[in-house]
DNA sequence: TCCATATGTAACCAATACGTTACATATCGA
DNA sequence: TCGATATGTAACGTATTGGTTACATATGGA
């Protein structure tokens, strides 16, 4: 769970789940191609963040290495939203509005 | 968008928002008192970063700081689930079956 | 008024994160 | 076969993170 989170939490690596994403099988070197304000091993670094969150599943081909998109992890995230945040929104999403209509005497820091 | 994923991204922070979402309007010590293992200033640091990720939203009510949980940002981030993600799953979580029913003859590492 | 309580800030340290360059190894294909 | 291509590893440096202790400031209430 942390790790999908920290992943997630870099906007290089998302770009590079998207890229993996909407090219299956694609090569590191296909996806090295996206970058050029950071070099290939950086890239590399992250797709190695990537796939120890299980975010990204790759195979060696010879000597091209393809990567796949794993939706568990992210499918997993998004069944703890509904089932602990769903219905949190109707009942508890009142805290910021009772904040806005009971403004205290002290600002807001 | 980096900031929440990377708040979530630390078990004790998650740890801290339940008790804030659970307790709104509680105070920083409320906070520290669950947490027997880290100093309090280590608890602040935390509310620092979740506050600045905007999961949090403070106010000083004299010598207490009341903290409420803040749904938005989860809410932003459940919604870019619902429209990057659920086609997804029908159309592409088939990368991973392809995978499975294709083994390559190198080993995957 | 003054002690208790709640929070805040600063400094420090070790570990980690994220980038780099240099070098190495494996595979491909002409 | 051999140069090209693709990937991998190691070492390094800087910045940040996540913890600590020490000290400071503000408010509450007896």
């Amino acid at each position: 769970m942390d790790s999908v989170f920290l992943a997630l939490g870099h906007q290089t690596r998302r770009k590079i789940l998207d890229i993996v994403k909407s090219m299956p099988g694609c090569s590191v070197a296909d996806v090295v191609k996206y970058f050029d304000d950071i070099s290939r091993i950086a890239v590399m670094k992250h797709l190695d963040v990537l796939e120890a969150a299980d975010l990204i599943v790759s195979r060696k081909q010879g000597r091209r290495r393809e990567l796949f998109f794993n939706a568990v992890p992210i499918q997993m995230i998004y069944d703890r939203w509904t089932t602990e945040y769903s219905r949190f929104w109707a009942s508890r999403a009142l805290d910021l509005k009772y904040l806005l209509e009971n403004p205290s005497e002290s600002a807001e820091t």
